[in-house]
DNA sequence: TTAATAACTGAAAACGATTTCATAAATATT
DNA sequence: AATATTTATGAAATCGTTTTCAGTTATTAA
């Protein structure tokens, strides 16, 4: 592995110089510039990362740090390809946990994160109260929130309108005669689940329906849990017409349930899920969905977070996007 | 931020001591060992891991790397998982980074990784001549390949037998009394793209079956491309009667395509897919698929690379890990 | 009791880059 | 022509750890 200072041999100038070719070639003179460009070209040489991270002190490490909730969920397959895109072309590199909505991974990820010396975050928090990430805010470390923010302390953040978007769905599903509409939740910690639920009891109430909570279900945000809670709920004596589900994994887990059960969708019962998914008009059937700029989402992040390294202490800002219902087969009238 | 020294100052040692307590605390007193360890909780001491890593020479770096071909293609996605979850127990993080099989995207990656100074790789090259990673197995770099072997280099892989999996596919289709029967691959450079190929290939002659060069597509391993080249095969004058499809996403585009075009699986078209995925029972008809061990994969690869870490000079393993063809209703008589 | 060995600990060098400071040479200013 | 300024470079300090080496104290062996 060749060094700085074989760079420097072999061009017969210092390191200092062979740095500022690196890092400044403006003021270096052209001619030692091309003798070490030659030399950097002839040895292969590619600067360690990890030596200029633990010199530079500001925002110039050239790595970020993406913590995402559940990689097996497609929503944030989406967010993360937005934050790639957006950091490639930065030549920044990801270093990227996956803390399966599990706190304790999150816990050691986010203290890893701190210790690689990342030049900012991208993280959905597990949950609004999330210590860990708010301990790091205070760090000062650029940190922008996706999809989930914090309550106690400011930070950037870019949020979906959750509320609005499962008060669209349930509306759709009112407005199609349903009244006994079932709500799948995720996990009951995280902010999204709730709003969800807002949204759905909203919707409820501004068309008189009286709230059932035996129609309202709470679990861990995953296909096993789609699967059992919408088995429960289609056992009751008086099950729902209609299931509203609080994420892409739950979905398919309510479908398979459904399918399963030998019902049919949406003869038997109507299926609305929140978030949609690239496969979404190819399944049994076509899925009426709400639909979140996942992309975009990441997109978005990735800037924010380059503006607060750029510059730390501006003013914190919360962006929030809209969502879209999409509407397929899955659902029909009562 | 507290530093390494600061622990030693409150703790009145000298830093020497307190970086044996953090890595062999059998060789430091006991007494001396818990204040230091009382010093390091008070002041919620984390070392940097940047700093450790520039000094620490061997394989104890705690940082491994991961390069994968397309983060949207769910069978990585259980890679992923599969990686990490044996990562995640060893403390270890992982650098991941998706080259949405761009050569260039990757070359990039694959750079930040070497000056990242991880301890090892796990990675799907974009192609077994890939000279970017072969490179990088000759620094002498601990590596290990998933998915895709090289063919110029001896290396650490763990790969599914493709070619078999292909065949039992394409024997399925035959048996079911299909003679056109498309194959709707990937990237054309990509190994397994042309291995699923040969074992479609040998069925079909050992079938006697005519190998017709217009039922054989190639794309680009993404969905857009199952779509398209689906849409081709589907409008030519005397079209297959079904369709074996590479990978994935093109699966899900193929799906999207004959939905589109308002024909009926499996009535007018079968259809039967390579890889599995979570949802796959829940499509419109429930798929039939070549499903692959991929967590499993995962799981294997990141053993394989802590062995080598490890024993740096042992001999090159290759593991060959089978599919499965799992029946549902894609497919039907002919 | 003394010599040999083991157990602890600290000072200082090292990892591989960047950056500050000083200096020499070149150029501009009067 | 003399001085002031700019440009270009190198020496050395630095980032935050680990590790070697040496030295001191405690333990064991003779």
């Amino acid at each position: 592995m060749n060094l700085l200072k074989d760079v420097a041999a072999r061009a017969k100038v210092s390191p200092a110089t062979v740095s500022r070719v690196l890092n400044n070639p403006e003021n270096v003179n052209p001619i030692t510039r091309s003798k070490v460009e030659k030399a950097i070209k002839d040895l292969n040489f590619k600067p360690s990362r990890v030596a200029q991270r633990l010199r530079t002190r500001d925002g110039n490490r050239k790595l970020i740090g993406l913590v995402v909730p559940d990689i097996q969920n497609p929503f944030y397959v989406e967010v993360v390809r937005g934050v790639e895109d957006k950091t490639y072309a930065n030549k920044y590199a990801i270093l990227m946990c996956n803390f399966a909505q599990d706190e304790n991974k999150e816990k050691l990820y986010l203290d890893i994160m701190r210790s690689e010396s990342v030049d900012g975050l991208i993280v959905a928090p597990v949950n609004e109260k999330d210590k860990d990430v708010e301990n790091l805010v205070k760090t000062g470390l650029p940190i922008v929130c996706v999809d989930r923010s914090l309550s106690d302390v400011e930070v950037d953040v870019v949020l979906v309108d959750n509320e609005q978007g499962a008060y669209d769905a349930t509306n759709y599903l009112i407005s199609l005669g349903h009244t006994r509409i079932a709500y799948v939740g995720g996990l009951p910690t995280i902010p999204t689940t709730t709003q969800r639920k807002q949204g759905y009891e909203r919707a409820l109430n501004e068309n008189k329906i009286k709230v059932d909570n035996s129609l309202i279900k709470f679990g861990d945000s995953k296909h096993e849990s789609g699967k059992i809670l919408t088995a429960e709920l289609l056992n009751m004596k008086n099950p729902p017409t209609a299931l509203f589900t609080g994420n892409n994994l739950i979905t398919l887990g309510a479908l398979e349930t459904i399918h399963s059960l030998g019902l049919s969708i949406p003869k038997d019962i109507s299926l609305l899920g929140f978030d949609d998914m690239p496969w979404s008009i190819s399944l049994n059937p076509s899925l009426t969905a709400v639909s979140q700029p996942a992309y975009e989402i990441g997109k978005r992040a990735a800037d924010m977070l380059f503006q607060r390294i750029a510059e730390p202490h501006q003013q914190n800002v919360k962006m929030l996007l809209k969502t879209k219902l999409i509407v397929r087969q899955s659902c029909g009238k009562v």
